[in-house]
RNA sequence: GGCCCCGUAGCUCAACUGGAUAGAGUACCUGACUACGAAUCAGGCGGUUGCAGGUUCGAAUCCUGCCGGAGUCACCA
């Protein structure tokens, strides 16, 4: 902010004039200064003592008497061992305040004319979007928004994993046992219909295979593949793959759809995209019920067989190397890491194939100077190597690629098991912090002169906030804990807390709306309550704090923001009055501190993409 | 086993990137609505920052070694 940037340079310019020595103002390292001492702003002198063998309380004393003399904006300092403490005066704060309100978009950022693209959600096709994917998606489109507002233009995209043999395993059973319904006929939501269908063919083969187990052909098998401490159980679980390729008959029927599919078999092609389009119907509820959208979209079937053009590429520059049986590989030792295939032997592409032709053909649609790869942390390997792979072939965009690796979400009880049923649905989840808000707020009985649409709508973002800011509040790189029940809690550091000190000015400035005309002041403010200055200081400090949350790809950083910025408001909403206060002057102060703290909630929440109501 | 991440109040999380007496929320115990919305505010209780060393004026943060937990080391995606 220009302020602290002010004061950096008074404190720069005081260091050269009284000791000769040049300390570059981004080398002034200011803090807030802690609640319990006096002052707004502290500069830590302890890194000059050694320079000027002298007391830390005597340079603080000295650089404090110069730069107060000199500057008129800064009212008093205290030194406190090696912390000099400045306080800065009112009027300074009214015209930051001032300030604030003078600017069009505050927080906003101008254009840097850079694109970033964003990578995030990137779900697969046979089955519905879960409480990861909410993690993921929550970050991806914070991310994307702070990104915005630090003056970038963003991309928003994803990946969404529509082949393989997932896919097939649905389409199987629903060809076996769908008898022709539909997500309509169902009245089910298309994501959870081809859902379905893929945990009936897992069903179903899982009675195949207990029944294959008793006959002859297994026993010979076992026979002849037991491990000699193997017990009967253990080889069976052990054996579930081969079992699927070699023996069973629901597995050749998923395989040889795949096949097929990869010959560009008409029928299996048309049956593919009907189940696919299903899909996309169910998810594209669910992004819309989250607030999100993207601008573009890559579908795997389409990038599946790129990349090798970068293989060969790199083959003949060396950067690469085949062994005898043709497969290809990289040598990462050089940078700690290990040697990795890139291609197999029979020239098919593997997983980092693929992603290393989807990074250039990214490239070549949208020359993007950066891109955010949104994944959680399990495949913090496969990302440090991709990178590292795209700086030895020399890409262009190397440089600006970037992993916003986040912790995995686990329950109470653990982790997320799709085979013990414990993963928690998306939709499920929407709907019951939404159901818990419309519970509460019936009991609170707040809004009944709103029309049931009307209340509908504040439910939903309410719960929505609860549910997004509990997820977002947290680090995202630390795996996080997900208690349901707390997850629409609705006091305390939670999204609907914020939303209240929102709710609470829209109140305050619909009865001034009645009452302006009557009140006039006849000066301005010329003392500012302790609230006020402290508010106005918060207030300051939010453009800061877009801008590192945008370059930490963090959004943590702002909840934290926001949360404190909504306390200190309520706080100050509790201490002062403001439509009966003690003057004129400070009534309009005090209204227009409300209109600025409303701003700010808002743009800011928007930016963690939650939305404000009017009431709640 | 190699590499990587994590360990902070009973629980869920912070700590401005090395700064002051480690802060919030929740839970529990108090107090404040005939003053702009009590989804609020104020107070209390709660800590050897996993352990042991080291660097520094200063360490939850950096380094080393242990202990505990997660992830990853596929010609899977």
């Amino acid at each position: 902010m220009s302020f602290t940037k002010n004061i950096q340079s008074a404190i720069s310019e005081s260091i050269l004039k009284l000791y000769q020595l040049e300390v570059a103002t981004t080398d002034i390292n200011l803090t807030p200064t802690r609640a319990e001492f006096d002052g707004d702003i502290t500069y830590i002198v302890f890194p000059l003592v050694r320079e000027l063998k002298k007391k830390p309380e005597d340079i603080a004393h000295e650089i404090g008497t110069d730069i107060t003399a000199s500057n008129e904006s800064i009212k008093a300092y205290t030194v406190v061992k090696g912390f000099l403490n400045v306080s800065l005066t009112d009027a300074f704060w009214l015209g930051q305040l001032a300030g604030i309100e003078g600017e069009n978009n505050y927080g906003t950022f101008p254009k840097r004319d850079k694109k970033v693209l964003v990578e995030f959600s990137s779900p697969n096709t046979n089955k519905p979007l879960h409480l990861g994917h909410i993690r993921n998606i929550l970050l991806g489109w914070s991310s994307s928004m702070l990104l915005e507002a630090a003056g970038y233009d963003v991309l928003k995209t994803q990946i969404i994993n529509d082949r393989g043999i997932a896919i097939c395993k649905s389409m199987v059973a629903w060809g076996e046992f769908g008898e022709g319904k539909t997500p309509e006929s169902t009245s089910t939501k298309g994501d959870h219909f081809i859902g379905e269908y893929y945990v009936l063919f897992e069903t179903k083969f899982k009675e195949e295979y207990l029944a294959w187990q008793a006959t002859d052909e297994a026993n010979a098998t076992y026979a002849e593949h037991k491990k000699p401490e193997q017990t009967a159980d253990g080889f069976y679980k052990a054996y579930k793959n081969q079992y699927f390729n070699n023996f069973s008959a629901l597995g050749a029927k998923a395989t040889d759809l795949l096949i097929k599919w990869e010959e560009n078999d008409t029928d299996v092609k048309a049956l593919w995209s009907k189940m696919n389009s299903w899909v996309y119907k169910g998810f594209d509820e669910t992004y819309s019920d989250l607030g999100v959208s993207f601008d573009d979209l890559y579908y795997e079937s389409d990038t599946y067989l790129l990349g090798k053009d970068n293989i060969e590429q790199g083959l003949k520059d060396g950067t690469f190397y085949s062994k005898e049986d043709g497969s290809v590989w990289i040598d990462l030792e050089d940078v700690g890491l290990d040697h990795k295939l890139v291609l197999r032997s029979n020239g098919t592409s593997v997983y980092m194939t693929q992603d290393i032709g989807t990074a250039q053909i990214r490239y070549d649609d949208h020359k993007t100077e950066k891109m955010l790869y949104v994944v959680a942390d399990e495949q913090d390997y496969h990302f440090k190597v991709l990178f590292e792979i795209m700086k030895k072939l020399k890409a262009p965009f190397a440089d600006g690629l970037h992993h916003l690796s986040y912790g995995m979400v686990d329950l109470p009880t653990g982790r997320m098991k799709s085979r013990e049923g414990t993963v928690v649905d998306a939709d499920d989840l929407i709907a019951e912090v939404i159901g818990e808000v419309k519970k509460q707020a019936s009991e609170r009985g707040e809004l009944e002169e709103t029309t049931e649409e009307e209340r509908a709508e504040i439910y939903r973002k309410i719960g929505l906030s609860a549910l997004k800011f509990f997820i977002l509040k947290v680090n995202p790189k630390k795996r996080m804990i997900f208690n349901p029940e707390e997850s629409v809690d609705m006091q305390g550091q939670t999204g609907p807390y914020i939303q209240n000190a929102y709710v609470r000015i829209q109140s305050i400035l619909r009865r001034w709306e009645t009452m302006k005309d009557n009140v006039t002041a006849d000066k301005e403010v010329d003392v500012l309550h302790e609230q006020e200055s402290g508010l106005i200081q918060t207030l300051v400090a939010y453009p800061q704090e877009v801008l590192l949350s945008a370059e930490n790809y963090d959004p943590s950083g702002m909840a934290s923001y926001l949360y404190n910025l909504a306390k200190d408001y309520h706080k100050f909403y509790h201490d002062v009055r403001i439509l009966t206060a003690e003057s004129p002057e400070a009534m309009l102060l005090r209204i227009r501190l409300c209109e600025s703290v409303a701003m700010v909630l808002k743009s800011g929440m928007k930016l963690l993409g939650i939305e404000m109501p009017e009431r709640m």
